[in-house]
DNA sequence: GCAAATTTGTTCGTATGTATT
DNA sequence: CAATACATACGAACAAATTTG
């Protein structure tokens, strides 16, 4: 009597799963039926199923049953930069370019644009004064029209006010990316960029585009970019979120095949 | 009535946490304080406390309480080469040196040294015949005493014996690095490498030797490095799995500041 | 060192609500 | 509307871990 009841039961599943006899997509006995099988109450088979939930082995539909959990073919994104353009993944004309490498089909919505004050690690990051304005474009990304990525840039105000990059406050996409409008206008050339990779638990708001289980189960990847310009200064800060059940990345470093 | 019961006392617990008005470390009321404050069964609190689990906000000690979880500082390892020495983050010496440098003291065990036949993605990656025979060397990495990292190099069997690089067999770590050894030996010189980069649950091993939570909540990375010769074919494969609690990476693109 | 008290962990039973077919 | 299946909620009892006296 090591192990209580409904670890077990949980165990015996989990072999059934793992070993093919239950296939992803597959529905699980009802909880009534596993009571009588494994001879436990309703409740007692309710926590081995939550505990094979908490391993994203399965998951549960009202009125319909339990569910080996499909897995989500993974979208790669390579962080690394060509090192012709200077351009990285994930940046605007690139992203479209990656989803069709992967004969997948990516789309963005129209930018969210406001002027904000800036606070947390955006000063900080952007080496201006707390408090100062910053430009924040705010992208939803999709790829095979699941939810994929949350993009937020941030830039100086004053490439607006100063440089004329006024088609930065516009809320539309920037053909050719922005990294070349900005280049073209406050003639800041990007030169090289700096990737921050943590994993957390989602906010609501995350949970609720991803159409993540609510539990705070499947973290999201948060990539903070600091791009700097030609006098080594930061001029961009992206902060792009994304779930890790469906994302993964690629990072290239000196002489590789296949460039 | 839109949300359940349990939920809603969730949410109060979660403010109070946010609010800094219970700190890390803090212990909250016991079952049935709470029981009593949200006039809810036992079972009903004890639904709430578990979601704040999945949230990772608090955990629970067996006949002591619930505790606000205080955060581990996290160790940031550099994915990108150093230009010059083209050498990567978490690599042999540099491993240490990082440490050093964010005041702490990283250790690792004598590797584990194993001659195995390559099975799964070692001989995709690898670029030999599955079931060619490999040298396994697994490393258990510590920083402060908190287990940090598990890493496993693969290594073609033919540096050993067509190349002599007879030292990847011995259960000691290799001073100045496997990649310089292997320069010295077999005349294979690393130019570059590319890292694939994961997150998934952790398997019992990995749970048990970081201590992290039995129920999957915490993920690990998997970080795949395939590094690559002279004439671009793949010399080795690392495969180094860390906790996402305690670990974020920084990837350095192009020309930055303070170099 | 031991016993009691405290606190969380497990298991059962039961009733009712909600989503889907 | 009815049947089915999972979700929520309450009550109760005992077990196991920890602290306290």
């Amino acid at each position: 009597m090591a192990d209580p009841i409904y670890r077990r039961i949980a165990e015996q599943l989990r072999e059934q799963i793992e070993s093919g006899e239950l296939v992803p997509g597959a529905q699980l006995p009802t909880e009534l039926e596993l009571r009588e099988r494994f001879n436990a109450s309703r409740n007692t088979i309710r926590d081995a199923v939550k505990s094979l939930i908490a391993l994203g082995l399965v998951e549960t539909r009202p009125g319909q049953g339990t569910f080996v959990t499909e897995r989500i073919e993974p979208f790669v994104t390579t962080l690394s930069a060509d090192p012709k353009t200077g351009l990285g993944g994930g940046e605007g004309v690139t992203y479209q370019d990656e989803g069709r490498a992967q004969q997948r089909v990516a789309t963005a919505t129209d930018p969210r644009v406001e002027i904000q004050l800036a606070a947390g690690v955006v000063p900080v990051l952007l080496k201006i004064p707390e408090g100062a304005q910053v430009v924040s474009r705010h992208q939803q990304r999709l790829i095979d029209n699941t939810p994929w990525s949350l993009q937020t840039s941030f830039y100086p105000m004053k490439f607006v006010t100063a440089g004329g990059a006024t088609r930065l406050l516009e809320a539309s996409s920037i053909e050719n990316g922005t990294v070349k409008y900005i280049e073209e206008t406050v003639h800041l050339k990007q030169l090289g960029y700096r990737d921050w990779i943590t994993v957390r638990s989602p906010d609501t708001n995350e949970t609720a585009f991803f159409r993540l289980p609510g539990d705070g189960r499947v973290g999201v990847f948060e990539i903070l970019r600091t791009a700097f310009d030609q006098d080594l200064n930061p001029m961009r800060l992206t902060i792009t979120v994304f779930p890790t059940d469906r994302n993964q990345f690629i990072v290239n470093v000196g002489e590789l095949p296949g460039g």
